[in-house]
DNA sequence: CTGTGTGCAAACATTTTGCAAGCAG
DNA sequence: CTGCTTGCAAAATGTTTGCACACAG
């Protein structure tokens, strides 16, 4: 399997700070906490979903839900995280510290693996092209059976 | 661009009212409004669209949003018709009357722009192989600004 | 100090549900 | 006739906004 690295915690914060340095914003122990849960958990979360692990791992800064949007949208903007929309199950969101990879999905046991192909992005450039689109993001998931569920 | 072609209305029609059949569920004005709507604009619709749609085009029936909502779920449920949520702009519908195709989505105007292609799918093939993955489905898009909202 | 950030409550937007009346089968 | 379907209004969900106080810089 490819080996997708993270980026670590202090270059994400480090980037963090700065993009909140050059919009005039602050650096609070709210957004630091909704920065760190994201982080610590590799999964993707729905803003209910990651408020309340906020609220679970640092009780004392009384987050609000409020703030976990505010966060998650300033985040979003700026690039430092994504949200896809898994079907009706509503809006996701994850951070953006790994080089851009696609998963691949077991519908059976839900084992997820990533996975990165150079010329599927080729091709999608093409297209984009094609059709006269600036290209921002893109999102594509293969489903279907893993090999150990096959075989059981 | 590449050519898809489409079910025929009566065609789809029969599946209609065969779908509704064999769940004991009643043909109605309404049902049909909705389905004739969808099949008449190669369009990706909100609820809210296609509800005003409908109500424009059969004002005599005098539809609800309810309703509408009601016959989407229904069309969903029975692999008539798809929903893709793509950003914050909310979810879409589309029938399912083409071959499979993919979307090419404007973050900014919420277009959307169906596109195919041979290789990707192939490329697609080879990399389940390689993680011994049997496919069943895939979802491909592509996120960016289209050409008008560029300009703007 | 200044102005941004925060939580709360209220406002909004979107989708679902309860209900009484209507209509397909 | 029976019971599914409908539109309406109300409820449930999910997200954003207004405001007064808190706090980073």
């Amino acid at each position: 399997m490819e080996n997708i690295e993270k980026l670590p915690y202090g270059e994400l914060l480090k980037k963090f700070k700065a993009l909140l340095k050059a919009n005039n914003l602050k650096y609070t122990a709210q957004r630091e906490a909704i920065l760190k849960t994201l982080f610590d958990h590799p999964l993707h979360f729905t803003p209910e979903n990651l408020y309340l692990l906020v609220k679970n791992n640092y009780p004392e800064l009384n987050t609000g839900i409020t703030t976990v949007y505010r966060t998650l949208n300033l985040l979003e903007e700026n690039n430092i995280a994504t949200s896809i929309s898994f079907g009706s199950a509503g809006k996701k969101f994850e951070l953006k510290n790994k080089p851009h990879h696609d998963h691949l999905i077991c519908e059976q046991c839900g084992d997820i693996v990533e996975f990165e192909d150079p010329q599927i992005e080729k091709l999608q450039d093409k297209i984009a092209k094609m059709h006269n689109f600036k290209l921002t993001n893109h999102l594509l998931q293969l489903y279907g059976i893993c090999n150990k569920c096959q075989k059981a």
